[in-house]
DNA sequence: TCGATCATGTAATTGGTTACATGATTGC
DNA sequence: GCAATCATGTAACCAATTACATGATCGA
């Protein structure tokens, strides 16, 4: 799914600002998604102009003014249009599996360098996720547990499977 | 790697053209990597003008002329340092993945069904690396090979993960 | 007083894709 | 005669990012 996608998913439960929307991307969604404010406020602006959602300003006193976007019933039905829609191809473009064929260029150390790296990534994905664990097992329903769950199998086989490369490298030249 | 830096790496043993660069990408890097000609002949003509690559134009009869890459001192060096750079987080944007976070929208039938759709996927990339591993096998190094096998085991723990979820997804309401 | 958090937004840039344009040759 | 392969290229578009601009409030 894209930002428009992801933003009519989330407004279902209720009604958010773009900020919020951006809070939600960058700690319970950052593994799979995430999109930055110059995506979220475009995307939002469209959608209203195309009246999948509704905005209503709130103004505070002790901070800037929020403007609170509500899914309408044409946005609704988009959104279930959109889940229904052909599922696009993944791509995985890893860095590390590129690199990796072009290896016999560099020197063995400089080879495990950059496989250590992409371990410390995908560790610190990991890790990330699992700091979210807690949050994400109250508020989420059984599905939206089942795709952490998948995650994290994901980041713990890609895992295994650096490291039986990198292992396999290191007995190479 | 961007495409600039996967030419590159490609342009190393020997020299080519554009078109059979997009050859190379669509048959023996497309479970990785890709780019279409509306990336590879812009990227060409941008490295001869900074002289990572110099071109020789062989006039054919019987053919269209092509122009004959080759990778130049500055280039390979170029190259070097691309390599060396820090590695770039991967992302895995999986539209299935995505989905699953809304799937309480859908009936039980239509999850099947994304799910489906998305092991057909796979099981399509993995068709495509099997079919290519015979030429793979024929003219790439140990380290290709390995990225190869990396490949196909992460689609492989990918169809797994895939399954695991959509058995969890089918007992639920 | 300084950094974090709240809050919205735009402009420039990136790095790709798709569709289009051109045109000869070869094999079925 | 028609499709595929060879071969190069451009223009329009897309979906995102980054950096910038603005500015108040609150806690250490």
């Amino acid at each position: 799914l894209d930002a428009q996608g992801m933003i009519l998913g989330l407004l279902q439960g209720k009604s958010l600002t773009g900020y919020e929307l951006k809070k939600i991307f960058s700690i319970s969604f950052a593994f799979f998604s995430g999109f930055s404010f110059g995506s979220i406020y475009p995307a939002l602006r469209k959608m209203e102009k195309n009246g999948l959602i509704s905005m209503r300003l709130e103004i505070q006193s002790n901070a800037p003014n929020r403007k609170i976007y509500t899914l309408t019933d044409k946005g609704q039905q988009r959104f279930r249009e959109i889940l229904r829609s052909p599922v696009r191809s993944f791509d995985f473009k890893s860095d590390f599996l590129s690199r990796i064929f072009f290896f016999s260029q560099l020197t063995p150390e400089e080879r495990m360098e950059i496989g250590q790296a992409y371990l410390d990534i995908i560790e610190e994905k990991l890790g990330h996720l699992d700091s979210t664990r807690t949050e994400i097992e109250e508020r989420a329903d059984a599905f939206q547990r089942l795709g952490f769950e998948f995650g994290i199998r994901l980041l713990k086989d890609l895992s295994k499977n650096v490291k039986a490369t990198m292992k396999s490298i290191e007995k190479q030249a």
